[in-house]
DNA sequence: TATAAATAGGATAAATCTATCCGAAATAAA
DNA sequence: TTTATTTCGGATAGATTTATCCTATTTATA
């Protein structure tokens, strides 16, 4: 479904957002540890995040990535997922066509929608700290 | 969402159903051509395809690619999409998690689950007959 | 039986995605 | 101002997916 350089996109914003709402700057290093990422790949990943300003950045001594504590709650799945995979996911064609709309529509485009709108509604309405929380308290986990 | 492969693997079955039900075997290069796909990538899809009785090919001269008539109807996309991609569209955890499930979930576990359910029950759901009677009567298209 | 018409399948190339390495640039603190 | 620490960014390698090419095998038919 989504690229492997998604999958840890989305898990190291979650493991910045469960610390920077403690106060607490993340190196690539520690990030890859907890989510189980190769270091190098996983560092490309977070700095296509810092251009689309999902995460921040401070680089030099005592630098790291962090999340301002406020966007924690405002920033979605869907802006993580933007940055890295692209729009593909919502539009384009289920089975590749270059037109397909309401009026030239592939063969499954009505039953795709119905798929696609449930996974786009899902990435822009769930945020960044719903889903912190939930590794905060232990209900769900970022590896193994 | 599908890889390339299968969504030639797709729309193949497609146009090979539709000509099957009106008894007419196809080539790799018809099909290639209809479905708009580089030719002899289509044919290892096809070949794919007949391994997992999909479909049926006979070979030599009068050869070609065809469905068996009431094949059709009872052939659901789930099928088609399990022989050339496999299962990970439905099992596998959605951030790459090795271990995912209610007792260890990764943190979009639920929110995932809803999608991929939606997804897995129109796969199977959808039988080639729909799919090919839409394009027989002109109401949907397999290029462009 | 020879020939032409097809699919089958192996080898290989091209493109993309995943991953690693290393030096440059920035920054805090000694 | 020097040093240690850290992100940034380019170059490159490896793996997988996509795509092409060529030959073998099968089969109908002349």
């Amino acid at each position: 479904m989504f690229s492997k350089a998604c999958e840890y996109g989305i898990k190291a914003a979650i493991f910045i957002a469960v610390n920077s709402s403690e106060n607490n700057r993340v190196s690539p290093k520690e990030i890859s540890e907890e989510i189980d990422s190769p270091q190098a790949f996983t560092a490309k990943i977070l700095q296509a995040l810092v251009r689309n300003h999902v995460i921040k950045s401070v680089r030099g001594a005592h630098g790291g990535f962090e999340i301002e504590k406020d966007k924690i709650a405002t920033t979605k799945l869907a802006q993580i997922v933007y940055a890295i995979d692209g729009d593909g996911i919502y539009k384009g064609c289920g089975l590749g066509l270059h037109i397909c709309s309401e009026e030239h529509p592939c063969p499954v485009h009505d039953k795709f929608k119905v798929v696609r709108e449930e996974l786009r509604d899902m990435l822009e309405n769930t945020t960044l700290e719903q889903l912190a929380i939930d590794i905060k308290v232990g209900k769900s986990f970022l590896k193994i």
